[in-house]
DNA sequence: GTTGCCTTCGTTATGATATAACATTACGGT
DNA sequence: ACCGTAATGTTATATCATAACGAAGGCAAC
């Protein structure tokens, strides 16, 4: 597979320099002064970058964060996500992949599993 | 809380007679000829029969489910997706909750879990 | 009853997210 | 150089969701 072309750097850095999940608009608008030019653009970069495990998608934001483990290759992680700040802390727990094969049953074939949790962080509840 | 309204109603039929996640659109169409004409009159309708735990949102599909189960009330359901046939099975498993509570840790206050787990249903495989 | 208030519902417009379709360029193999 | 393929750029459009405002309905105080 090809490597990382300058456009997938530019969104791969941007998502990284992010301490929460940015849409691709949010990505669009911070490098539309370095290069990229349309949501495509992006969307493009972004799906290659999924596809390598170095940035996963939020599903409930539409936003996408940067793998918080650069070693790991694909994997399936978790998110908590706090509604107020909007911080989203990845997580993995070997409990999920068999909640899932159990859910799926032994004919289903799985190919990704999306687990999301939203509530409140410690520092945003003690805040209000 | 006020009762369910004639467009609520519309749009809870209509999500019932289906067998897969519909979006609003989706329902929209199909109802367009009753009485909605607009896309909010739907999302009225999806937010309020969501909040009561008669429809879920799929998060990953941006669509919308009537709950299988109709004496449950609120509940935390994960969904099992083919994305061959669309369809989408409910499913609840205790475990879940278990393992949202140790990622989120005990300060941080947990609203809502979403699990959707994506793949080939064996039909779909066997028809492959 | 009618006035004022609040909630629901309808209508129009717009914002936000994502992809289709096609042109252009980059690049390796011969 | 020539071709075929993959990557990138450009324009347009499809899809999902909400803002803003007004009309209609219910309910209590007067
Ligand atoms: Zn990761
Ligand atoms: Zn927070
Ligand atoms: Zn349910
Ligand atoms: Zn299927």
């Amino acid at each position: 597979m090809a490597n990382l072309g300058s456009n997938d750097q530019r969104v791969l850095t941007t998502l990284k320099k992010s301490n929460k999940p940015l849409s691709a608009y949010d990505i669009l608008d911070r490098t539309r002064s370095a290069a990229l030019k349309a949501p495509v653009q992006v969307y493009r970069a972004l799906q290659k970058l999924e596809k390598r495990g170095l940035v996963h998608r939020v599903e409930a934001l539409n936003a996408f964060v940067a793998c918080c483990d650069d070693h790991h290759g694909l994997h399936r992680p978790g998110f908590v996500v706090c509604r107020d700040c909007g911080v989203a802390r990845e997580f993995e727990d070997k409990r999920v992949a068999r909640v899932a094969e159990d859910a799926a049953g032994p004919d289903f074939l799985i190919e990704t599993i999306s687990l999301e949790i939203y509530g409140r962080c410690a520092p945003c509840r003690a805040a209000a």
